[in-house]
Formats: structure tokens, sequence, C-alpha cells
DNA sequence: CGCCAGGGTAGAC
DNA sequence: GTCTACCATGGC
């Protein structure tokens, strides 16, 4: 296990890590730069100011969030196990491992959140996904913090009171605010239990079949959604950035599995841990992607 | 202008 | 079950 220590407003942690990559990692859409090298989120409910220091991170809140943020950076975890697992039994993903030494896959506190900003993100860009949720931030109340003023996520019962004619004026685009509503009315229905799927005795193909139940929701959105908020390790979104570049590693001769075959030839693989996998593949291949489209 | 952006759905076969 | 048109829009 990750030793670590939460001290006031401050997390040492044995192992360094790279905040900037880790946030940066586009799992949670709202975090922004605040000022200087502090980076501005808000957190079930609570706006902090968190930065890099030396040998930990940094943070002012209104209040004690260290156990919040424990969970948050998966500090509880056995990190340096997992990465010796996956290396061990790959020797791609120990190349990855070695150029990204400091990812982690961050543990959304609120899944709910997660499904909206997932939903938000189908045929749209990393960066417009994020406006989008924000917009979709103003409809909860506002948490104020050392002159900045931002928005708590609004919970489904919210959202739902500000009605379709609200959400529809956000001009989200494809249809995205029915979508969102209808799977608010799932969660209030009852259909829908985030907070069950959460638990580790509901299994991840459990989780993955009910998240599809809502529309806008396919294997992708379901994965991150498993991955990045629900705990679920071995699950793995694939976009056309892990898919090429699983075929690029793994397939450079023959065709590559795609659709529910490359899911499952993954968690073969990989295990257990799958995701964080999923994370140093995507991250690579987005990195190589950006850099030959400015050379091209 | 053309192309692409962390896909999913409904409809046709 | 597999294939396809379509969805809407900003940035480069």
């Amino acid at each position: 296990m990750t030793r670590f220590e939460a001290t006031s407003r401050q997390l040492i942690v044995d192992q360094y890590f790279d905040l900037r990559a880790t946030l940066n990692g586009t799992q949670d859409f709202r975090w922004r730069p605040w000022q200087d090298d502090w980076c501005s989120g808000v957190l079930s409910g609570n706006l902090l100011h968190i930065r890099q220091v030396k040998g930990g991170v940094e943070y002012r809140a209104d209040s004690d969030l260290g156990d919040l943020l424990q969970s948050y950076f998966r500090l509880d975890e056995d990190i340096a196990a997992i990465r010796a697992d996956l290396a061990h039994s790959d020797e791609n993903l120990a190349g990855l491992m070695e150029k990204y030494p400091y990812l982690r896959v961050l543990r959304q506190p609120d899944p709910w959140e997660c499904l909206v900003a997932y939903i938000c993100s189908v045929k749209n860009t990393v960066k417009r996904t994020g406006v989008h949720v924000e917009s979709v931030a103003e409809l909860g109340h506002e948490v104020n913090l050392e002159g900045e003023t931002r928005h708590a996520f609004p919970t489904p019962r919210e959202i739902l009171a500000a009605g379709e004619a609200q959400l529809g004026a956000l001009e989200l685009g494809l249809d995205r605010h029915s979508k969102i509503i209808e799977a608010a009315e799932r969660i209030r229905d009852g259909k829908l239990d985030l907070g069950h799927l959460s638990q580790p005795d509901v299994c991840y193909a459990e989780a993955k079949r009910r998240l599809k139940g809502c529309r806008g929701v396919g294997d992708k959105v379901a994965d991150s959604i498993a991955l990045f908020a629900l705990d679920k390790m071995e699950a793995f979104p694939v976009d056309r950035w892990v898919a090429r570049a699983v075929a690029r590693n793994y397939f450079p001769h023959q065709e590559s599995p795609s659709g529910d075959d490359l899911v499952m030839w993954a968690q073969d693989r990989f295990g257990e841990y799958a995701g964080y996998a999923n994370q140093l593949l995507f991250l690579d291949e987005r990195r190589l992607g950006s850099m030959t489209a400015q050379v091209g």
C-alpha cells in the first residue's frame, strides 16, 4: 500500500506522483487552472484548490478533505504492486509504465456526475465536453472559495426540477439534454441505483449491463463510468485511440479484434487491472496522435 | 472548404 | 446479428 499522511491541508505521499498529468488524464472534466500552479475543482460539493508540492499534494478548502482525496487519488491502493504485476506479464505495458511513471486512475466520488459527463462526451471533443458539464453544473447550488464561484454538480432530483426547457436551453446538441433527463428519471424511479453498483459485491458485468439500460450509454460510455466512478478496475473503455493502440502494439500484422471481442481480449490479457492498462494505452496513443498531427 | 472530435441509435437487410 | 446514415458544431 502507498504510505501517505494527511496533515493540515496536505497529503504526503511517499511515492511521488504527477498531479497535473493525472488531472489532465481527462477522466474528470471539472478541473480547470486557477492561479499560478494551483488547479480548481469541485469534488462532492466541495470547491477546492490543489497543487503539487514536494513529496505530495497541498490543497485549500473550507473543510478537511483528506479522506476524500485519499479515495480520489486511490492512495489506499497498492499501485506499485499492481504496476509490478502488469509489467511482469506484459512487455509493452512495462515500457509504457517507464514512460509514464506517475499516471493514476481517479476514483470519482459522484457516479451520477460521471454518467452525465460521459453522455456529454459522445461524438464530442474533450474541451467541449468540459464546457457542457460546467453548463449542466450551473443548475447546482453555488460554492465559493477565495473569491471564486463555482457550482456543486446538481443531483438527479435537481435536474428534474429544473425541467426540460431549462436543460434544453444549454444547447448541448445531439439531444444530450433529453438523455440526461431520462437517466435522472431512471434513478428517481429506482431503475438505476448507482450507489449500489459501486459496491464491491456488484461485479463489472452487472454494473455495465445496468448502465447500458440508459439511452445514450453504449459499451464505451458504460466502461468509462464503471472504471472511473464505480471502482471496476477490469473495465476497458474502447474509443478510437485505444482501438488504434491495441492494433498497433499487439496486432501489427493481423486484424485486431473489435467491439465486444476487443474488451474480452483485454480482460483476458490484462486481468483484473485492465483499466490501468487501458489508461496507459490511451495516454500514449493520444500523445503520439497529437505529435503526428503537429508534423503533418 | 474539408476534416475531425474519447460513439450511439434506429433502421434496413 | 451485422452494416450504415445520421446526429451538430467549433477549431484548425
